[in-house]
Order: C-alpha cells, then structure tokens, then sequence
DNA sequence: AATTTTTCCTATTGACATACTAGGAAAAAG
DNA sequence: CTTTTTCCTAGTATGTCAATAGGAAAAATT
C-alpha cells in the first residue's frame, strides 16, 4: 500500500513550481537542488506530467517548465493517478473484468469503502490548498 | 496502492474460518477448495496468523485451524497488517527516522490525512461485520 | 506398529516493478 | 556556433510478489 517515489516526487515538484512561481520558467535543475533530487529521474517523472498537459514547457536556455493552470485546478488526485495510474486497494474496483462476481462479493465491498476512503482525502486537497499551508507557515522554516 | 494477495486471501481465509465454523478443526485443503486457491500458498499465509494467536491449529488426522477468538475481536486492519505490515501509504508515517523532519513537512501531513482515511474503514469494520454481511445475503448467493 | 492425514518450515523460482543512471538528439537563446 | 535546456530511449541493480516444491513432525486411524 506505498505510493512510489515517483507520485511523491511529482507532487513535490508541482508545489515547487506553484511555489516558485515569478512568470519565468522553472528548470529542472533547480527544483532538482532546492529539492535535493535527481535531476534525470525528475524529468523522467515531468515528462509525465506533461504529456498530461499539467505543465508547459519550452527548451534551450531560458527554457523549463510552468504549470498549465492555476494550482486550484489540480487536486492531489489528478497528480498522483497521472503517474501511479489507479490508487484503488485492489483492481476489482476499477477493471470489470477482474473480479467477474463483483456485485455479489463480500471483500470488493470493503476494498470499495477503503477506495472511497482514499479518495475522499485525495480528489478533495488541491495543490492551492498544500500552497496555502505553505505561505501560512513560510515563518515557521516549513519544507516541502 | 495494492493490497497483496497475501493480505486479501488472509481475510477470505479468516472468513471462511468463521463462516464455516462448527466446533470442528477446518483444514486448509478445504479452505482452498471452497475458495478456489492454491493450498500451498494459503498454508504459508495460515502460518503468520497462526503466529500472531489468530488461529489455532492442530496437526495430524483431524487437524486444522479454528479462530482463536470470536469474530468480532478482530478488526479488518488487524487482519491486514499481520500480513502486509503497516499499511502507511509512506514509510515516513511509521518510521521517525525516515523523514526527519515529519512536523515542518508539508506532504507528511498530506500522507498522514490519507493514512487516517484508510485506518479509519479498516480499524472500524470486523470479522464479524463481514459475517453479518455474508449471512443477511445469504439468500442471494453471496460469495465471499 | 504402520499408514494416513494434516500442519509446520524453508528454499527456490519466474515475472514484474521500482528507482534510478546514462547517453545523446533536438530546440531555443545569446 | 556554443551553451543551456528539454526530450526520448535504453539499461541496470535491487527488491517484491505470487507462487511451487519437498520434506519433517505430529496426531489419528487402522
């Protein structure tokens, strides 16, 4: 049940690039060393993100990234799914296929609850959100 | 995000065990044969509860498992986290060493709400929840 | 006492995922 | 034309998952 390093690291890099936000773009590299990461493993992981049109990008020098669109457009969950794909319990609850019995099994109702439970959190935080708590608290030395 | 497999036929195990309990020791062959899966792998599983005193066992002719206690002692998490160990969606939560600056870390708190959510279905609902379930659907072929 | 049935224990395997590293092509700016 | 940066693909080491396999120990039956 670990989310991998890499949802953990897109969600740290789009509140890097709300954060950081001076209408310039942003390079890898310098999320790389604020966020002490690796730089070649972080483009790999916004790359995704960008296929996903949830960054713009342009190269060469003076080049990097921005976000697409206002962090209140993005919630956790749009972030995380685009690189972890599903973040259900177990994959009865979102390929029919799977469990072919779902209606009438006991245990895909509760890997449903769990699912919900999840994405009650997930699908309601935006990244607007984790940016407020972290202007609240910018006197207080917080980190990303 | 997956539960294992282990942690799923843990559960249908410890169901089946009080579905179907009759004062009799249950063997583990009938168990896989009711629920389809392979004998071997769930005696490995039976083992972990069986260390952690959720079940009992005899060996030999007439031998098998019961539940230790009543179905309603056991949360689905119990069950879980025999299993899978914590069920964190990072290690950070669990383990202080991880991220050394969980209090002034933005996204720790972040995992934490999720943690909470999941914790909060499967610490909530037992083994005798699932019972319930089962037997009031009895009549429309409930499978577990 | 011998046989059968069952749990107990450990080792091995194949497939896949994770977390990176590496190298170079293409494009934009100066 | 040089530098900076994104873009793209391949490789790799490590670990986890989902089993399979084989046999020892114990309890009941014959």
């Amino acid at each position: 049940m670990r989310i991998s390093t890499k949802g953990q690291y897109a969600l740290q890099m789009m509140l890097d690039l709300a954060v950081n936000d001076n209408g310039e773009y942003i390079t890898i590299k310098s999320i790389a060393k604020r966020q002490n990461l690796s730089e070649k493993y972080l483009e790999q992981i916004i790359n995704m993100l960008s296929r996903a049109k949830y960054v713009k990008s342009t190269r060469g020098a003076k080049g990097g990234y921005r976000l697409t669109n206002s962090p209140d457009f993005y919630t956790v969950g749009m972030i995380l799914r685009t690189i972890e794909g599903s973040l259900a319990p177990l994959s009865c609850i979102e390929d029919e296929n799977e469990c072919n019995q779902v209606e009438r099994c006991l245990l895909c109702e509760l890997w449903s609850e769990i699912n919900d439970a999840i994405n009650g959190v997930i699908d309601h935080v935006t990244l607007a959100d984790l940016v407020r708590r972290y202007q609240d608290s910018v006197g207080y030395d917080y980190i990303i």
